[in-house]
DNA sequence: TATTTTTTTGACCAAATGGACAACTATTTA
DNA sequence: TAAATAGTTGTCCATTTGGTCAAAAAAATA
């Protein structure tokens, strides 16, 4: 009468979890957690709708899967700004990585942007957890080179912030920004961007 | 049998019609399209759902109407800009007034973000439209004032959409903004967000 | 105040949707 | 290859939700 309990997963368990994951990402990144639903979902990925609930529980638990996996993703160029490196450089990377994701992760950008815009559900605690950590260690970083007069005294919460908000801009609201610019500037939207971004940066950081 | 139509508005209709356009606002604003329902308008206003379906014959001609009156506030600041003043202080006083509306109007700043992520289904053509027209009117005033060496040569363009993510920021991913700040710092959001943006843009656009 | 018009609401409906489940099929494993 | 386990699906159900409607209540008007 014991229920066995299976450990590994089987082949067919990775190669439809991650099916399902990508559809879920695709429909959840549009529709939102709401607007989605599990038949979209089933629709996207060739299953059936009883056959998607056998891999995961509940629509919510494919959310916060997927979630999970984006959010990994979302902090790691961050922690990746070296102390060692020269500090301008260093930063003008970051954007240029963010900037990279916005174009590549679009989707994945969307979705944390909805998640955040409605309260952060199921975010929260990773935000005042483990990103808050990275951020503070970054912080203390940028204090460190602003006081060794690397780069100009700014805000580093703030710069970072800034960092953020420019970059997932041209993911996020995509949309907007096809719709401003005409077909020329359109084509090369992120090579414009990054041009500006990285002006605009060392502008901002350079020492006085 | 001729059914009389009606064409002045009541007092009550104008009343409540307010009534539940502020509601929506508040629900539409947290939950989004899909996620608000007319259960949740109707108790955040104190009305039955019938009641509200008296005054408008849909959910989404409620929200298309909210979005429609939050759209006309949205491009206003843009449009002040003016030719006249100085250069610098104009672009500087638009950004102030951008991170004002963000402190102030937070509820429409994030309805604004989730229907333009969502793709804008009910915004395409006005983005398309007079926003687009009022952007490119400013760009070329951006442009004149390049050509006359009162700002530095930057991509018209994207200093908009600069302004406007860094700024918009503060009210849509505000969640993500608390989490990340001490009490100390949390208290002064705002005042820090001005500081560091108006330096940001003076180094940026003070001609070389 | 009597009549008409506007406003309000309880009860109801149909569609959408998340999820359960038993029966069936395919794959592993012994 | 037989037994056991994993995977699949048609069918069903309960809840949620946008919206209807007729009747009652309130307000405006004559």
């Amino acid at each position: 009468m014991t229920k066995v309990i299976q450990i590994k997963q089987t082949r067919i368990q990775r190669e439809k979890r991650l099916l399902i994951q990508k559809a879920a990402l695709q429909v959840f990144s549009e529709f939102g957690l709401r607007g989605a639903t599990l038949d979209k979902i089933a629709k996207a990925c060739g299953l059936t709708k009883p056959n998607i609930l056998y891999y995961y529980s509940s629509k919510d638990e494919i959310y916060a899967e997927v979630l999970q996996s984006l959010l990994d993703e979302w902090i790691r160029p961050l922690k990746d700004i070296s102390e060692n490196g020269d500090p301008l450089t260093e930063i003008l990377k970051y954007v240029q990585k963010k900037l990279t994701m916005s174009k590549t992760k679009k989707q994945e950008s969307k979705l944390f942007a909805t998640e955040i815009l409605h309260g952060a559900p199921l975010t929260q605690n990773i935000l005042a957890g483990s990103l808050k950590e990275t951020v503070d260690d970054k912080v203390k970083l940028f204090n460190k080179w602003i006081s060794e007069e690397k780069i100009a005294p700014v805000d580093p919460y703030h710069l970072i912030f800034s960092i953020w908000s420019m970059t997932q801009h041209y993911a996020d609201f995509d949309v907007q920004v096809y719709s401003l610019l005409n077909t020329k500037k359109r084509s090369r939207i992120f090579r414009d961007a990054e041009d500006f971004l990285l002006t605009f940066f060392t502008r901002c950081l350079k020492p006085d």
